[in-house]
DNA sequence: TCATTATATAGGCATTTACTTATATATTCA
DNA sequence: TGAATATATAAGTAAATGCCTATATAATGA
C-alpha cells in the first residue's frame, strides 16, 4: 500500500465529502472511467443541478478534475490529490460500481468523445 | 490487507460518521488503547456533553463499545465491527494520535483501573 | 441566427448537525 | 445517608446540508 499520512482535520474533511451515498459512488465510478454530468443524472436519476452540485463539492476539494470535451464536460479523479492512496484504500472495500456504467452502455446511453 | 466488501450505503454511513474532526481523532484514539469520556474531554477541551454526543453516534453506530469500570465508563473501539478493516486502513493515512494520551498521562489526568 | 442540448448557478426550504446550558442518573466514599 | 464525581439526556439554536425549481451560460448543428 502506498502509505501518505495526512493531517487529521484533512482527513476529516476527505471524508465527509464521501461520506454521502451520492458523492461515494461517483468517487467509485470515476476511479474505473471518466463520466460527464448526464451520464451520472442517469446513473443517480436525481435532477441534473443536484448532480452538479455534488461535482463541485468534490471538484472545490481537489478530488476531481474537469475537462471540457465538445458540448460535454467530463470528470476525471485526481490522482494527483494527497488523499488519492487514501481514497483507492476506501475503494478497497467496497463492490465495484462498473456494474453501474456497464447498465449505461447496454442502454446506449454512455458518452464517447475519441 | 484485509479485506471486507461492505454495500456503499454502509460505507458512506461510516465515513459521514468518521467525518469529524473530534469522532475522527476519537477513533484515532481508542485503536491505541480505551478511554473514559473525562479523558476526551481533556483532550479535546470540550464540553463534557458535547463529548458524550459523540461518543453516542459512535456507540449507536456499533463502531465503539462501552464498559463500566467503577464511576468511569471507558470505551473501546469494536473490533468486530463490519467496517474495523477499513476504519484501519483509514488510520494508516493518519499521524499517530498517541501524543495526545501521552501528554495526558504527563499530566497525571490519565485514568487507569486495573 | 435560432433551436436544442449540456452544464452551472441562484434562491428557497426542510432536515440534520454540533454545539450550548440545564438537569437527571449512577457510583463512590466519608 | 449525603456530598462529590462521572456520565447521559433533554431542549434550544445557529449553521450546514441536500434537495428542488427556475434561470443563466455555453456549445452544436440545421
Amino acid at each position: 500500500m502506498e502509505k501518505t499520512v495526512i493531517e487529521v482535520e484533512q482527513v476529516a474533511n476527505v471524508l465527509k465529502l464521501l461520506g454521502d451515498k451520492t458523492r461515494l459512488t461517483m468517487v467509485g465510478l470515476l476511479e474505473s472511467s471518466e463520466c460527464c454530468v448526464c451520464e451520472f443524472v442517469e446513473v443517480f436519476q436525481m435532477s441534473q443541478p443536484s448532480i452538479s452540485q455534488h461535482l463541485r463539492k468534490l471538484r472545490d476539494a481537489g478530488l476531481v478534475r474537469e475537462k471540457r470535451k465538445g458540448q460535454w464536460i467530463f470528470y476525471s479523479i485526481n490522482q494527483q490529490h494527497i488523499a488519492y492512496p487514501l481514497i483507492q484504500d476506501l475503494l478497497k472495500h467496497m463492490p465495484d460500481q462498473n456494474e453501474k456504467l456497464e447498465a449505461l452502455e447496454a442502454e446506449g446511453l454512455r458518452i464517447s468523445c475519441d
